[in-house]
DNA sequence: TCTTGACGTAAAGTACACTTTAAGCCGTAT
DNA sequence: ATACGGCTTAAAGTGTACTTTACGTCAAGA
């Protein structure tokens, strides 16, 4: 049925012991074990991990995690504050967005700018710093 | 002519302390000083702050940073070295493109779940974890 | 049987980027 | 004249998210 921590942690991309920090900060509350003791992991543990990696991968807090995993097993009455906190993490996605746009702005004209150099194209006073 | 810390710190948006640090890790390597020893910052300055503080929030560490700084103090033939570090952080940033936009789907998919669920437009089997 | 490898826990350690602390200098306002 | 606010330095401290270590258990293969 269900699959190891090595072969979750393969398919995730993640080290095992992140998986097993994440289920000891919180954030796996419904992990299953076998008789042994190890964890067991289904293909809704897998989409759960995924997600809360992708939440963290861009910026939110683990702390934050934890408050929403929290809320979710207190059940419906809880929808308003998850609500509230996914639309504050919403607003730093677009700020995140913004940086990453002009980041992004910037080394595509470095990198050009860089191979004009390289031919010879360009003369010592247009260049500019890094 | 130029402007204190504490001027580029609020023009910026950055911690009087934060510039230091960049400056103490070598990253702002052309600075000037008045005669009492102050920091003094000219447009360029703040353009290259700025420059920095773009690249280290979208995840470039600041020991990379360092090694621009570095190779470009060097002249114009470490241009394919620099080039080299921007193309892998430009991949870097296209991987946290990905990211946010999977972000974005899903919290904006939770956000309009939620409001359903508020509306009781929505049977509880169709809910999903967080 | 015994070693190997994967699993477990708890606690300490690491990496990174600041951030705070401590101590001192400088020019102006009271 | 002396206290204040802003600047300086060097060094220690903090927060976050792992990551490593140390140690122990278990089941299968040589």
């Amino acid at each position: 049925m269900g699959i190891s921590i090595k072969e979750a942690s393969e398919k995730l991309g993640l080290a095992p012991h992140t998986i097993r920090y994440y289920e000891k900060e919180g954030l796996l509350p419904a992990l299953q074990r076998d008789e042994y003791g190890n964890r067991i992991f289904e293909e809704k543990d897998l989409e759960s991990i995924s997600l809360l990696n992708c939440f963290r991968v861009t910026g939110l807090p683990v702390a934050t995690l934890k408050q929403m995993v929290d809320l979710t097993l207190q059940g419906d009455s809880t929808i308003p504050q998850r609500a509230a906190i996914l639309r504050e993490y919403k607003q730093d996605l677009v700020r995140q967005q913004q940086e990453l746009d002009r980041a992004f702005a910037i080394v595509n004209m470095k990198l050009s700018k860089y191979d004009l150099l390289e031919q010879g194209q360009l003369a010592p006073q247009d260049r500019m710093g890094l």
